[in-house]
DNA sequence: CATGCGTGGCA
DNA sequence: TTGCCAAGCAT
């Protein structure tokens, strides 16, 4: 079969995006603001997730004039349990500069929007060309996928020769002031019709010029790489009460895991180590307190991006020692009706969810 | 260039 | 239940 042709390809997709599409915010707003943000929350995140933080978030701050003035805990705080948290920390950033250099314009270059935090080859080719008009491409999941099974690539997609070898396909199937409607129509293709298993091709306008389809390797392709198998750790948070009846937050340091949000303290057990002494060294060394481990709040399971854990939150007593931050970016004790007001990790939301339904039940 | 970085849905 | 996968970026 001989390689497929660009312009073909690129003929067909405008053809197949006449079709009913679904309104998206970020379609039916070609607020360059809008399809940043969007973006950037679909950045490893599936459409269905990002829709309800979306509308939350621009309702919260409907430009970047109102986001750059926010503070990083309320920009968390919107965030909370979209994960991957450095994409928030970054939006704010990339805000304030926006704010100061470009008077508070999205910049329409290339070269400017990759220089703010947050913004990559992705997400810049997609605001030029969804936001701006411009004929750039665009890269993601879907886009790799579709190009790699349409033109049968079987490299590994993520050395970077052949990461450039699709950039200059996905540029090639851009029809000159049509690149908006490419870009849509290959991420709808890739993420409706050209899916990780068991693509739909009998739906594809592309499938009869597919290398993959013709070769029946439609599910081999993109290759995967190797996968490691991910730890599990043991780890121990504390509910750690004063003598008035408040509890301590900690915030998590701003770069890393989680950077930035508010947890209840603690740490990982160490080899050997009871639960309850666990406890006890971290609080003393992330907080320098002494206190006494009481009855347990609840257990639970958490997988993150690279590690799994299971928490065993305990009630503590504070029993010695004025908190400092040692191991934590800061420290607050506050009232627990208050703790929802703090970005908090979907682990620590599960313990406070505990802690609520007990206070209901009357415990 | 390899690795760190969340979460939820699905088979 | 477990593993895989999703509109990437930073370092």
């Amino acid at each position: 079969m001989s390689t497929p042709d660009p312009r073909q390809i690129a003929v067909r997709l405008l053809h197949w995006a006449g079709r009913a599409q679904r309104s998206f915010p970020w379609r039916t707003r070609r607020d360059p603001y809008v399809v940043w943000i969007a973006e950037t929350m679909l950045q490893q995140t599936q459409i269905q997730t990002v829709i309800p933080y979306l509308e939350r978030w621009l309702r919260r701050f409907p430009d970047v004039e109102a986001l750059a003035q926010a503070s990083l805990d309320d920009v968390l705080k919107m965030w909370e349990g979209l994960g991957y948290y450095a994409r928030a920390r970054h939006l704010h950033r990339a805000a304030r500069e926006i704010l100061q250099r470009y008077r508070g314009k999205i910049p329409d270059d290339k070269e400017a929007l990759l220089s703010l935090p947050g913004i990559g080859p992705y997400t810049a080719g997609a605001i030029l060309s969804l936001a701006f008009g411009k004929d750039e491409a665009v890269l993601d999941g879907n886009v790799r996928r579709v190009l790699t099974r349409v033109f049968g690539i079987e490299e590994d997609p993520r050395r970077a020769a052949v990461e450039r070898r699709l950039w200059q396909l996905a540029q090639s199937v851009i029809l000159p002031g049509h690149a908006r409607e490419i870009n849509e129509a290959l991420m709808d293709l890739g993420r409706e019709i050209c899916t990780p298993r068991s693509p739909r091709c009998h739906r594809c306008p592309l499938a009869d010029i597919c290398v993959a389809h013709a070769t029946g390797r439609e599910d081999a392709l993109p290759v995967k790489g190797t996968t490691r198998r991910v730890p599990h750790y043991t780890v121990t948070a504390g509910v750690v009460w004063n003598e008035e009846g408040k509890i301590l937050l900690a915030r998590r340091p701003l770069e890393g895991l989680l950077g930035g949000l508010w947890e209840f303290p603690g740490g990982k057990v160490e080899p050997g180590e009871s639960l309850e002494a666990c406890l006890r060294r971290e609080l003393k060394e992330e907080l320098d307190i002494d206190v006494v481990v009481e009855r347990p709040v609840a257990v639970v399971d958490h997988a993150y991006s690279h590690f799994k854990i299971t928490l065993h939150a305990f009630h503590c007593r504070h029993v010695g020692g004025t908190p400092r931050p040692l191991g934590v970016a800061d420290f607050r004790w506050v009232d627990v009706s208050e703790i929802r007001s703090y970005p908090l990790s979907r682990a620590d939301i599960k313990i406070l969810e505990v802690m609520e339904s007990e206070q209901n039940e009357g415990r």
